[in-house]
Order: C-alpha cells, then structure tokens, then sequence
DNA sequence: CTCGTTGTTTTGAATTTGTCAAAAGAACGG
DNA sequence: CCGTTCTTTTGACAAATTCAAAACAACGAG
C-alpha cells in the first residue's frame, strides 16, 4: 500500500482533464491503496483523511475516475462494483465462489490477448473481459 | 423462439431433481423462448400464459434453476442478471456498452476454453467467463 | 487578487434489484 | 388418499446506487 506523493494525484487528475479537490484526492490516494475496493469501504477509508465527505461525492468521484479513463470498474456476479486505479494493462480477475475475495492476474495470452471473438455478430469489440471462478486457497483448506 | 412440447419441460424439470409446478413449467419455458432475459421482463412473460404468477415465485424458480444447474445466471456490469438456459457448453458474451444488448458467441479457442489463468493464486479454478464489451452494430449506425 | 463561470459537493429522497420469513398450498412417494 | 416435504404467496426489508436541487469551490480571465 504505497502512498502516492500529493503531487503525483494532482498531476492525474489534472492529466485526466478532472479538477482537482480534496474529495478527488482522497479517493485516489485510498483507491491507490488496495488493488480493487468497493464503494463502501473505500468510503470509510476516504473518511479517515476527509471525516465530512458523504458517500455520495465517493461515488461521484469514483464515476468520473471512470469516465476519465484513470480507473475501471468490474461487477463481479453478486457483488458489489469493485473499482481499481490498474487500467490499461488487460489484467483479469480470480473471484472465490465462496467468500467473493478477488484477485488480479495478468492476462493468459500475452499482452494484447484473448481480445477476439470467433464471431463478432457486428459489434466493434473494445475490451474483453476475463472472470476466473473458483475456490481460494483458504476457502478450500476451510473446507478440509 | 421454438416453444419447448410441454413433455420435454417436464422431463428437464424432473431430470434437474426438481418438482414440476405450474411457476416452474411457465420459467422454463419463457428462457427457452430467449437466449438470455432479465427477471422483470420474464415475470412479464410468465404472467402472460400464467397471470397470478407472483415475482418471488419467478426469482425462486430461477434460484431453483441455477442452482440444479438447467439455467445458468450472468450480470453484465451495470445491468440486472440474465438468464440463460445454454449450459455448460462455455459461451460467452458480447455486450454493447451503449444500448445494454448482449449476445452469444461461442468460445475463442475451441472447446474447453480459456480455462487457465498464467498464476492461479492457489485458486482451485473451475470456470472461466469471458466478456466482450463493444459496440453493436446498430448503435455503431445510430451514431453517424 | 478578485470575479464569474463552470464544475463539485452535500443532503435527502427515490429507484432498482433483489432477499428474507412465515403461513398457506401443492407435488408425489407410499 | 395421506402425510411429508417442497413451493408459492404475501409483504416487509435491504443493499447499492442514482437523481435532483441548492450551496459551495476550483481556476482561468481580467
């Protein structure tokens, strides 16, 4: 959980064209902190640095992250939307069918991968989207 | 959208281990009438030939459904779950990030697919869901 | 530095998509 | 045809967002 310098957040949200405010900030900075998080706890972390923020601006932050490109956000089924700053680079997601914890992993073929459908039935694919399902480590010695 | 001969919704019911009830015979039915639908829009069509149907009934049945393995349950992000009877024959998805539309493509690589992540995080993996996101070719018109 | 514009935050309610629980009713093996 | 077990109904409840309007803050122009 490295904590980026204050200027470094400023230059991405300036680069990605957002104002830059405290809310802003702290979103990122705790954003910055876990791999993926979902909206509730990262509130409760954006709290800690910025006690008065309501849930309400994380989210708004969270969808202009999303819209500017500087952060993604994945749903895997039955669960909350989990938002990661890692964008660009293709990686997937392991999702434990037991306890929901999540884990990157990068992608299976390569850089550029698994981007190509058989048939693209007409649509212009731009992302492909990769959700591995199974046991975690600990939910299976849980079970043992 | 074949209508399914009442005999064979039966025998897929029975076969699953289920009990075959008035609520489950109209379910099966509607999904096998579309490659994937919502809740709602199904509640809508089981009340069509079943009217007193009751919502919780149709989300038990689905539950029932997935969970005997005859349907199987996907959730695009930022859309309500779908519903699909195609099972086990590891298709995927294409979903158009402009009007929601979702179609089936049949797997990249062959037959048992994508199935291996480069690191697996000592996940025991048992399946793989692959999303493509993009636009259809009807919103791609729309927008010249 | 100050102002004004435009974008952001707050507050609070509303929505969507479900899940839970208890009582009444129906399937089906014996 | 009975009784057990599973299903359905009804109605409340809940989580995760989203909407809307008013107060407020960022920041480029002057």
């Amino acid at each position: 959980m490295t904590t980026p310098e204050a200027h470094d957040v400023e230059a991405s949200l300036r680069a990605a064209g957002l104002r830059v405010t405290d809310t802003r900030r702290a979103v990122f900075s705790a954003l910055h902190g876990a791999a993926h998080i979902a909206a509730e706890p990262l509130f409760d972390r954006v709290r800690e640095s910025l006690p008065g923020t309501s849930k309400q601006s994380v989210y708004n932050a969270l969808g202009d992250f999303v819209e500017a490109g500087i952060a993604r956000r994945i749903e895997p089924a039955g669960q909350a939307g989990l938002y990661e700053l890692r964008v660009g680079d293709n990686h997937h997601h392991l999702v434990c069918t037991q306890c929901g914890r999540v884990e990157d992993v990068d992608c299976v073929t390569g850089a550029a991968p698994c981007l190509h459908p058989s048939d693209t039935r007409g649509f212009a694919v731009h992302t492909a989207e990769v959700t591995f399902w199974g046991v975690c480590a600990r939910c299976a010695a849980a079970a043992a």
